[in-house]
RNA sequence: GAUUCCGUAGCUCAGCUGGUAGAGCAAUACACUUUUAAUGUAUGGGCCCUGGGUUCGAAUCCCAGCGGGAUCACCA
């Protein structure tokens, strides 16, 4: 739709806009509006005859003659407002209701209302208007739903398309996605808390990095120009708050918004919001302890129970969770047992149950395979999977027990992880060491493994860190779960899309094939239908097109005889 | 990336085996002083996603494209 070409209505309104102003009415006027009540409020404490200011949006009028009915949604939701002619205009000038409120107001207007409370012969609490001011007017018509007396929303504004690409809209118009938003910064709010009270402190690290380090994902690049180099859009935080570590907080967290240049699905957004928080003197069996306390917090914070439901799956978030090495979890799945095995004996063991599998997988990849097909799926309760192998966490310590495995755990819910944790790596040596490896397994084709290497980061390690546990949560898939949205989309406010075209609607000029019929017709004023056609030489649907183009614009005319058809100029 | 479905009025959607577009809401006008999906009467409103093809004739059939949804794959 082209900025030029307007709806009917969307015509109406800025007309409706020139009558207010020659009304001596001001249709965006400057000046603060004394606010001092809510829709909700009033609704929850009514009190008879208390004197209100509120203001909100006009999103239903009921037109009754002298007296009409109005609803108002604020922030908090919707009330009912009550116009009475007399009570608007006590005078004998009755044009503030009979033209302002029933001609010049439009659904979607921002009014404020003076007016006492009241209840209805039907018992709903209204507002009685002594007073109304036009806010601010709405010049395009918002996609409307309406609800019936059985609470069945017709014509809901659901074109997801429309919906995301407008979110502005939706959420004027659907209060259930309103309130997903508010339980969004609601956890957030709560995780906060939970983390201040416990004396961490929330940091901010670059987003521009010149090595993109703490995971594996293809970035997006951008340019410095002064410094003419590139800079990537960060995938992870993580290498920066384990500096901040070595510097000497005992404990750091940052909400990251990281930015990975991969595919986009219901699960995926190319920016998402990650939660990583790195603790001193701890280990990963702490920080199991502390995240289920965590979670359950939370949940107890955004729904008020820790008891969630997603999709047909019943969640519980009450502490503890059930946790599982992947080695039992492998064993308890597929009946095999992968420790002691060597990589080619996990890659049959692979094949036997239905797995691809490929040259360029090494151990911990093999393994990882197996855990993701067969055993992830079945956790659908809050469930910690630990003990990893190695070569899938270049950045954990090294199991105390087991040289193969890594400190590591995940948090699987309904079969997808939210959390990831480590004892993390603090030796610069291996560290070193676990870099090459990922170096190489890249080289080897490994599109998970890490290509660059981040000496700086290494330096700060040969300083030395203490032993700290870090975890990373997905905030986006943990909303996912709190308020039963099963794509990404739903939780983000303004989820990527492909950039939406504008103004490349046809003007109300001829184009070149309207053009050259009607220069042919020009030249006689009026000719056989047939005989037009064939001189024009154009295809059937090019002047099928043509005409009816040249129709639209009301410059010619088809008549039809008794056998024939005649085309015509309009004079 | 693969498969599949969808794209018609501001919104939600009809539109048959091809014959020049329909409804409800919204809008406009009139009536109506406690309605609540208010009601009644009347009226206006369409590049039927784009391009090509078949046909006397395409919203409808065919091909391609664009945009979107779903499922799968990929993305620890």
């Amino acid at each position: 739709m082209s900025f030029t070409e307007l709806s009917d209505q969307e015509i109406q309104r800025r007309e409706t806009l020139d009558k207010l102003r020659a009304a001596g009415i001001n249709p965006f006027p400057a000046d603060l509006y004394p606010v001092d009540a809510y829709s909700s409020e009033l609704k929850s404490n009514f009190e008879e005859g208390k004197t209100v200011c509120l203001a909100g949006r006009l999103m239903s009028q009921r037109i009754m003659g002298k007296a009409s009915f109005a609803e108002l949604q604020d922030s908090q939701g919707r009330i009912q407002v009550y116009f009475n002619r007399d009570e608007i205009c006590p005078s004998e000038d009755k044009t503030l209701y009979n033209e302002v409120f029933k001609k010049l107001l439009d659904l979607g207007d921002f009014i404020g209302v003076k007016g006492t409370v009241f209840k209805t012969q039907v018992g709903e609490v209204s507002v009685s208007v002594k007073e109304f001011t036009l806010l601010s007017k709405s010049l395009k018509p918002l996609p409307l739903p309406k609800t019936d007396a059985e609470g069945n929303v017709h014509d809901a504004f659901t074109d997801p398309e429309l919906r995301y690409r407008q979110r502005y809209a939706d959420l004027v118009v659907n209060p259930h996605v309103k309130e997903v938003f508010i339980k969004r910064t609601k956890l957030f709010s709560a995780m906060r808390q939970f983390f201040n009270d416990a004396g961490y402190m929330e940091v901010e690290t670059p987003i521009l990095q010149s090595i993109p380090g703490g995971a594996a994902a293809r970035p997006f690049i951008t340019h410095h120009n002064s410094l003419d180099i590139p800079l990537y859009m960060r995938i992870a935080n993580e290498l920066y708050l384990k500096r901040l570590i070595v510097g000497g907080f005992d404990g750091v967290y940052e909400f990251s918004k990281n930015f990975r240049n991969e595919g986009m699905d219901r699960t995926h957004n190319p920016e998402f919001t990650a939660m990583e928080i790195y603790v001193s003197y701890k280990d990963y069996n702490w920080m199991m302890d502390f995240t289920e306390r965590l979670l359950e917090h939370c949940a107890l914070a955004v729904n008020g129970t820790t008891s969630a439901t997603f999709g047909v799956h019943k969640i519980d978030f009450k502490a503890p969770y059930k946790r599982i090495t992947m080695r039992d979890s492998i064993l308890e799945f597929t009946g095999f047992d992968i420790a002691g095995k060597s990589e080619e004996e996990l890659r049959q063991a692979a094949l036997k149950m239905n797995i691809p599998v490929d040259d360029t997988m090494g151990k911990g990849k093999l393994i990882d395979e197996i855990f993701g097909e067969k055993c992830e799926g079945n956790y659908i309760q809050p469930t910690f999977i630990t003990d990893y192998p190695k070569e899938m966490s270049p950045l954990c310590k090294e199991h105390r027990d087991n040289p193969e495995l890594t400190e590591r755990f995940e948090l699987m819910v309904c079969g997808k992880e939210i959390a990831n944790a480590y004892s993390e790596l603090n030796d610069p040596i291996d560290q070193r060491e676990r870099f090459e490896e990922q170096v190489k397994l890249a080289e080897k084709g490994d599109d998970e493994a890490g290509q660059f290497i981040d000496y700086d980061f290494l330096r700060a390690l040969e300083y030395g860190m203490p032993p700290t546990s870090g975890l990373g949560i997905g905030m986006d898939r943990l909303i996912m779960f709190l308020t039963n949205n099963p794509s990404i989309q739903e939780v983000l406010f303004f989820p990527q899309m492909k950039p939406e075209k504008f103004g490349e609607k046809k003007g109300p000029e001829l184009d070149e094939q309207e053009q050259h019929v009607y220069n042919l017709l020009s030249k006689k004023g009026s000719m056989d239908l047939n005989v037009l056609k064939e001189q024009s030489g154009l295809s059937n649907k090019q002047w099928d097109k043509a005409v009816k183009g040249l129709r639209g614009h009301g410059v010619i005319e088809v008549e039809k005889n008794d056998k024939q058809l005649t085309i015509s100029m309009v004079h």
